[in-house]
DNA sequence: ATCCCGAGGG
DNA sequence: CCCTCTGGAT
């Protein structure tokens, strides 16, 4: 796989994927947070189904800190992984509170020490919360990169490194949604759309390409 | 049966 | 590196 064909890849990506953008409903920094880490093995519409009702009850850090997680947990309870979940937002909403005056920090290093954030969770509030550019690298980005050749990583870290090698910085966040949406259509994890992906004559992994 | 915009702990 | 956490949709 040459340079010439990851750039024509990422071309119709663009072409294909234009304007996409995040499914998940939020109405503030902290609700995106939320609603990010509510996300982790669960998909937006389980996730958009709860946080109506819950950002209209409990809409800032101050509010969510205040809860216990016997409060909490049956609130998120259909989105899965649901101690660790409620267990983790409040405690990412005391320390927000505690040491950022009830602020997301814009920062990592920050977000990353946050409980329950991890390398995914803070590149996706840089980059849609604050526009500051960051590739966040989930389950669909991985196995769509690698598939596509973009890229040749065993983590998740190594996908993030090598896209952002490949891929202007200006447009990092774009192409997490582009790969998203495209893994999420196309190109999933289990019976991939190879006869309708815009990609079939330039995927490395699709064994019945005509060229 | 498998997957979904993961992270932390052992 | 592996395991665990977890319900809902397909």
């Amino acid at each position: 796989m040459g340079k010439q064909e990851q750039q024509q890849i990422l071309k119709i990506l663009e072409e294909t994927y234009r304007g996409s953008e995040t499914a998940l409903k939020f109405g503030s920094l902290f609700q995106l947070l939320v609603a990010v880490m509510l996300s982790a093995q669960t998909n937006d519409n389980q996730v958009n189904a709860i946080t109506g009702q819950l950002f209209a009850r409990y809409a800032t850090a101050a509010d969510f800190a205040s809860l216990t997680p016997a409060e909490l947990e049956p609130l998120i309870s259909s989105c899965g992984l649901y101690k660790n979940k409620a267990k983790n937002i409040i405690a990412a909403a005391r320390m927000i509170c505690e040491k950022y005056g009830g602020e997301v920090p814009a920062d990592k290093e920050a977000l990353v020490k946050l409980p329950g954030v991890g390398g995914k969770t803070a590149n996706v509030i840089l980059s849609v919360g604050f526009g500051i550019p960051a590739l966040a690298v989930d389950t669909h980005v991985f196995r769509v990169a690698n598939r596509l050749g973009l890229a040749a990583a065993k983590t998740p870290e190594q996908t993030e490194t090598q896209l952002c090698a490949l891929i202007p910085k200006q447009q990092w966040g774009d192409a997490h949604h582009w790969l998203i949406w495209h893994g999420r259509k196309v190109c999933k994890a289990q019976h991939p759309q190879c006869n309708q992906c815009p990609l079939e004559n330039l995927c490395p992994s699709n064994q019945g390409q005509s060229n």
